[in-house]
Order: C-alpha cells, then sequence, then structure tokens
DNA sequence: TATCAAGTGTGCATTTTTTGCACACTTGAC
DNA sequence: GTCAAGTGTGCAAAAAATGCACACTTGATA
C-alpha cells in the first residue's frame, strides 16, 4: 500500500469505477473525475501525487488534442503530478507527442493492471526524486551572505576581464574607486 | 536545402541507401553507418546535427535494447546532435522507453518521407535553440552588475523565508534595517 | 484572558561606504 | 615621442548601513 493520491480522468464512468477498485488496493487516496477541467480546482486544493489521464477519441467527446491541451496545462503549474496516459489505440504519434509534453509514462488499454501500478508509483518516486533535488539545491544556494556572493562575483569578473580594474568596475556597475575598495578589503 | 550534417545508421545496407537518397535532397552532408559503435568517432571527429537511428530488432542483429543503450551513450555525450528513432513496428512501450532517455522524435517504418525530412528538421532547430538559450544564460551570467544579482539574490531569500525580514536579513548577512531600506529600494 | 516570544515597520544619530573628480604615474601601440 | 588606456591613491560630499529605540501585531500557551 503506497501513500500516494491519485486522480483518475476519463469520461466512461464505468472504466473509471474499474480503475479505481484496482487502484484503490495499492494507494491510500483515489479520487475520479470525468472531465480534465475540474482538474486545476482539484490541484489547487489539496494534494495529487499523480494523474491517470484517459485519451479515449473514439466517443468524441475527449479527444487526442485536447487530452494533450489538458497534459500541458497541467505539467505547466508550479509543482506539477505525475501524470501517467492512457490510450485505446497503440498509436505511437499520440504517445511521442505526449511524452514531448511531459507525460511520465504511456499505457494502452486493455492495462494490466500489476504493469500500471508499476508505472504510477515509478512516475510519483522520480518527481520526488527530481524535487528534492532542486529543493537540496536552492537550500545549498540560499546559505551565503551578500557579502560572500558579492565577493564571489568579485574574483569572477576579475578573472574575466584579466584583472582590468576599469572594465570591471564597469561591468560590475560600481565605481572605480569602489572596486578598489573592495579589492582591499576581501584581499582579492 | 538545408545546411545541417546527418548521419543514418542502419544495419540493412539497401535501406540504408535509400535513406541516403532521400536525405542528400534536403541536407548538406549525410554520412551512413552500418553500425552505431562508430558513432563516437564521428562525433568526436566532426559536426553532426542530427543522427537517425533504424531499431530494427526483426534480424536478431541490433536490437532494441542496443538501440537504447546507444540512444543513451548518445546523448550522454557534452553536446548531442539531435536522435530521431526509426521502428519497423509501431511498438508504444520503445517509443515511451526511447523519448524518456531523450529521443528527439520517432519514425515507424515504412516512413514518410517529407514527414521524415519535417521531424529532422524541427528536432535540430529545437536543439539548436536551446542550445542557444544556455548560451545567454551563460552570458547574461557574467554581464549583471552588484546591484541586479543583489536584487535576485534579496527575492530568492525572501522567497525561500516566507518573507520573514528577521531571518532573511539573518541569512543576507546584514542589519534589518538595511533589509527594510533595500526592499524600498528595489521595490521588492 | 493575560502574557510572552517573535516579528513588523519606522525614526534617528553615528559610522561606513560609495562616488566623482583630480593627480601623478605606467604601458604598449603606432 | 606621443597618445589612448589603464593604474593606484587622496579627498570631500553624498549615500548607505548600522545599532538602537519605540510602538505596534500575532500566535501560542498557561
Amino acid at each position: 500500500m503506497h501513500n500516494y493520491h491519485i486522480l483518475a480522468i476519463d469520461d466512461n464512468e464505468a472504466l473509471l469505477q474499474t480503475l479505481k477498485l484496482i487502484l484503490k488496493k495499492e494507494f491510500a487516496v483515489v479520487g475520479t473525475v470525468r472531465h480534465p477541467n475540474l482538474v486545476p480546482a482539484i490541484l489547487a486544493g489539496g494534494k495529487v501525487d499523480a494523474i491517470l489521464l484517459d485519451m479515449n477519441f473514439d466517443k468524441g467527446r475527449l479527444d487526442c488534442e485536447e487530452g494533450l491541451y489538458w497534459l500541458n496545462a497541467i505539467k505547466k503549474r508550479p509543482n506539477p503530478p505525475a501524470i501517467i496516459l492512457m490510450t485505446a489505440f497503440g498509436d505511437i504519434d499520440i504517445a511521442v507527442r505526449a511524452m514531448k509534453q511531459g507525460a511520465d509514462d504511456f499505457v494502452t488499454k486493455p492495462w494490466d493492471n500489476r504493469e500500471l501500478i508499476e508505472k504510477i508509483v515509478a512516475a510519483i518516486e522520480k518527481r520526488n526524486n527530481s524535487d528534492n533535488r532542486q529543493k537540496q539545491e536552492t537550500e545549498e544556494d540560499s546559505t551565503p551572505t551578500l557579502k560572500e556572493i558579492e565577493e564571489e562575483r568579485l574574483r569572477k569578473v576579475l578573472k574575466e576581464t584579466g584583472r582590468n580594474i576599469t572594465k570591471s568596475a564597469e561591468i560590475l556597475g560600481i565605481s572605480r574607486r569602489t572596486l578598489y575598495n573592495k579589492i582591499e578589503k576581501y584581499g582579492l
């Protein structure tokens, strides 16, 4: 049992219920919606780790283009959930376009339950890992004081200009005299 | 006629020649190789804008896994060319895995010539654009004045602390009063 | 409800930094 | 030799940073 929140989107009510039954056994919270236009509101409201988006363009209700549109819209949000797409047809073009737009994985109907669950978990964990990396980077980034980054920048610019003080001062946007002061202050 | 260098990889000599004939009409230089193990040497030698990699796993010579291995190897290089994959089978799983590993596009055999060429050009231009973005960013990185990086840092730290002025000032190594002054000065 | 720690926003005098300008050099190119 | 471009430094005026004080607000806790 994984402590993840899943949201399944499908305009076929019967299929949606089947999906929910399967996913309920493996995930803590499983929501279902019939149309993706409700997704932004749901994402704004609470935690969602992965979205299962069905692109059944056979019934004319929610077609492939629309599916890609929603995929794109969801992925543009600040902290997007993992997205796994489902399609009834083995169309490579759609799969490729979906992957280009940031889908995390692709499942074809009829799906294999075990495979579906594995793909969902893998996609969520991959997303979490990349999140953590970003956080670590920004945390490390936030430590230095203004003076430290100033010193770092001074070193860099001085190096880049080959220690041409006049040019360096110009690049840094400070007066030449001030640059001399700072060089002495930091012992550069 | 595009001034791009293309490298086509296929272990079927006849198909390779067909490809070359088609591509020669559209691209400045078209190379052909029978096995991807020559690719690293070729890439080290000269300019290659795009690679057309055929993954025909029907004959047992160059199978799908091997194709993905080479895709991965090429994409790990410092300045990788765009890669378009070709497959005789409309297998979505392979397409998805290939896209995950950084393939730029996917074409199924039998291919449509116009579509193939368009995809190659699009992939190269996309690659060039992202290159330019990186260059611009790194170039811009050396341009900004001390005040600009100061402002950037202020924004970042304020955001990170949830606009806790006292903590922000502490992190930045300046007095609280000064931080207020800077916030007003920069309009944060 | 009272209280207390932690934070906010601002004023003010003092100290520090920045700035602009001046001056006397050095250096390399032409 | 000279000329443009750069260096290193002094100095007074202007600007910014600092420490401290004061009157708040806020959320948790006894």
